[in-house]
DNA sequence: TTCGTAGTACTACAAGACGTAGTACTACAG
DNA sequence: CTGTAGTACTACGTCTTGTAGTACTACGAA
């Protein structure tokens, strides 16, 4: 998919540490230390992320309460996907990457992909 | 690093597809059956990917012959690390992401990884 | 020497993405 | 009724990217 910006990242994070979600006043509380942001900001990002399909939203009173739609790792993941996708020769690529990660990186790789050995 | 657009991502592939660069001009020949392209746009996206980092040039004559500063594998590795640093949590998903590659990619993941081993 | 051609540098502009926020309106609790 | 919290809608500046024009230079051919 497409790669947010500064502050649509971090607002998603923000909604990842959660399990429960949040509505655009929890995510300007958790913000405020680190960015004075308006509650429209807050507003606005959080409905730019829910049409963009990053974020399902539900109501809650008269709020809405918004929840990411895929985790963090997924997102990454896919993020990733995306860039292997980009290439014409997808293993030349995926090749380069293992041998770029750190050793232990590759030794939690190896653990994985032995894990799903057999699907 | 930085996520490129369309058109630069096109010129590039050129780029990466001959051994001895290009200059605009043969960038231009090359792309001129699927897009019908001004020369100076095609200098001006060679000039701007040269600003970013991604190309080198050098004089030949009077015009420049621009080249990969890196391979595309090694481009396309980056961005997948690129997305790997933006988690806090590399291991988690760099598991998730191992489990998302086709069987066949898992294969030659392993093989590839088991190759660094000592390393 | 003067053109035509290839090439350069510089400048520009429109569209879209993002960060940022104001305004106007609604619903509910005292 | 009046805060207060919340919403929807609109807006604006900046940056990036696609796209290209203009003006100037160098060189080979006539």
């Amino acid at each position: 998919m497409k790669g947010l910006g500064e502050l649509e990242r971090t607002v998603m994070e923000v909604l990842w540490d959660r399990d429960n979600g949040a509505t655009a006043r929890e995510v300007g509380r958790a913000l405020a230390d680190e960015r004075d942001l308006a509650h429209t900001t807050v507003m606005t990002v959080l409905d730019r992320l829910a049409k963009k399909g990053f974020l399902v939203r539900e109501r809650e009173g008269r709020a809405w309460r918004y929840r990411p739609v895929a985790t963090k790792e997924a997102y990454v993941a896919e993020l990733m996907l995306g860039a292997l996708n980009m290439t014409g020769d997808r293993d030349a690529a995926l090749a380069y990457f293992a041998r770029s990660v750190s050793g232990d990186e590759a030794d939690l790789l190896r653990r994985v992909l032995d894990e799903v050995e057999g699907t």
